[in-house]
DNA sequence: ACAAACTTTCATTTATTTTTGAAAGTTTAA
DNA sequence: TTAAACTTTCAAAAATAAATGAAAGTTTGT
């Protein structure tokens, strides 16, 4: 396999998982080319090596920065901007897991507190829904803090997780 | 708020939830449903509850089901099949991170491999890619090797993940 | 062997999500 | 202040994913 191949299926492959994560496909397939890419990238080259639209690469591009995972960037005497992906592996993790968390897990927990503190006519039918979603509650909850103990570490997070685990 | 509506909130909050995780709305719909039902439900009464049709139903139960988080159950003298859900949720959780590991993090992972290992020309762009694959590579097979360990334990091994991770 | 009771399949339809591209907006340099 | 160079927005179109429902398949009791 050569080079251009091989950066083509990786490419593909990374946009692929990320549709099965709640990450639409252009978004990961950007998100892949810049962080194989050696140096900053105008919306031009990736518009052309993506085969997308300006506007869907304008908006992609956008919506990685909020996620905190691309960066711009600007090269001196040139008046387009330049993007760069985050390519430290703990630390896009980290920003990863902590944006889920704000965006999926919160909202979630709230619901779970709302829907399992509704006060009991004691049948069987409501007793069972109680219990069940104030375990889910306790679970999701712990699950949570549990991340973001993990995620204080920054650095290396994962290895000092192999670590704590493993002994 | 009352029995019905909290019920009712729960399952389309766990539907969006799904859909944002690579699980359809419905599966995960029909999946909220049998986790707060006090017995087995039918196909039937699935269909009414969440208005969806039968082929609908049939296939997604069916999803529910090779995941392993949904079974089949008869009740003697009734010819049609109930259904429950798993509710012990370090199983449930332990079920969906070995399915997961097993269709999507595996597949990426070969992936990984064969495009970290073309042979480089040296050039600066060629450096970047292998160095950035395998360190993907690296990262990756140790973060699923880590939640085998983890989801070995089974019973409470969030429990235990807390216990070890913050002492 | 038949038929009633039930489930599954899959071609078609429907709904949802993503993409496009042209117009509007912004920034910079002269 | 003007215009060139660039980016963003968003209504409409295209692509994708999910749902329907009728027909085919299966199982069970008589």
């Amino acid at each position: 396999m050569e080079f251009k191949e091989a950066k083509n299926k990786f490419v593909q492959t990374w946009g692929a998982l990320g549709s099965q994560w709640g990450i639409n496909k252009t978004m990961a397939q950007i998100h892949a080319l810049l962080m194989v890419s050696n140096e900053a990238v105008s919306m031009e080259e990736v518009m052309e090596e993506l085969q997308i639209s300006r506007g869907n690469a304008s908006m992609n591009l956008r919506a990685l920065m909020d996620w905190g995972i691309v960066y711009k960037e600007y090269k001196a005497g040139e008046r387009r901007e330049f993007f760069t992906a985050e390519k430290d592996l703990d630390e896009l993790a980290v920003k990863i897991a902590r944006e889920r968390s704000k965006r999926e897990i919160k909202p979630a927990l709230k619901i779970l507190k709302e829907v399992s503190s509704i006060q009991s006519n004691n049948t069987a039918e409501e007793t069972q829904f109680i219990e069940q979603t104030t375990k889910l509650y306790d679970f999701v909850l712990k699950a949570d803090n549990v991340l973001d103990k993990i995620t204080e570490y920054k650095d290396n997070w994962l290895t000092k997780l192999v670590v704590k685990f493993m002994k």
